[in-house]
DNA sequence: TTTAAATTATCACGAGACGAAACGATGTCT
DNA sequence: AGACATCGTTTCGTCTCGTGATAATTTAAA
């Protein structure tokens, strides 16, 4: 029973209907869209805001480091920090003891901005739920949380 | 407590970590990319699949009725059609009835590219919700659909 | 008939994301 | 010192997509 191939009937097995596979798309991008407009008053890119969360969460580290974490090339790295940097959210110190690289650090305008995200996508994250009940909610979460596990989805990752 | 706000505390309301649109963001590219890696080996790309199935669904529509059905614009749709076209899979009829316009069809071998397509994303799907028991996979799919359900999604929009 | 509208196709242009390669500055190793 | 690797950066080309303009064919309206 650990073969996978659903050889016993059920709803056709690959059929697109039956499946969450493109269920998850289609949300996953609804979602992607939703989010961005909420942040786009902001001034900000989905982006924009996955670096300052994943930031909040690792201050300190290289650019590079960063950029790694996040799945992000060196070249689209240097262009977002750029971006983050004129509005004056984030901050590059040279690293005293190899002053090759920069550390990444969030200002204080970007730990306000952080709040403000926050408050944009909470709201617009209840009105998607709206049809679900508070049990289902944490049903739905907690499902998404063990397919996400199983493909290594650290909450570091930026989405696509 | 038909509102949605969370005011009670519980987990923070607008963090991101305790949300399933994080989740939703992230699987749903996973999802959209493991189902690309999944179509490469038989020429195709998620667009053409998507086109495909809706045409099954829809045969002998005119193109740029199909195109408004899948959001794409004109121009876009001719491209499109274009490289099912020179594949065999589609096929472009005159309309009799208004001969300005086409009548797009599947081939045969556009049908058995379908199943193709089927029998290349099935394991995927199978794979993909492995650590979810067959009650828990079904939960998810109806959660799912509940959700997709409420912002009008029909299975005929193509991923974005 | 004349005129306007619809459908498809084609082209040029720019926006935006992305990767590859190279370069200067710096650090490390021998 | 010299060779080599690393970090951030810049530049270049590619790919996808949207928009607008134009044309050819066919239909519908005046």
């Amino acid at each position: 029973m650990s073969e996978v191939t659903p050889a016993t009937a059920g709803p056709a097995p690959g059929s697109e209907h039956d499946g969450f596979t493109y269920l998850l798309v289609q949300l996953g991008t609804r979602a992607a869209r939703l989010f961005a407009e909420r942040l786009a008053p902001l001034g900000l890119e989905p982006r924009h805001a996955g670096l300052l969360f994943r930031l909040a969460a690792n201050e300190g580290r290289s650019q590079q480091a960063m950029g790694e974490l996040l799945g992000l090339n060196p070249t689209r790295m240097v262009f977002l920090v750029d971006e983050l940097e004129q509005r004056g959210l984030v901050e590059r110190r040279r690293n005293a003891a190899d002053r090759r690289s920069y550390a990444l650090y969030l200002t204080d305008a970007g730990r306000d901005m952080l709040g403000a995200i926050r408050e944009a996508a909470g709201p617009e994250q209840a009105r998607l739920g709206a049809s679900l009940s508070q049990g289902e909610r944490g049903q739905l979460t907690g499902l998404l949380r063990k397919l996400a596990g199983e493909l290594g989805i650290t909450e570091q990752h930026l989405p696509g």
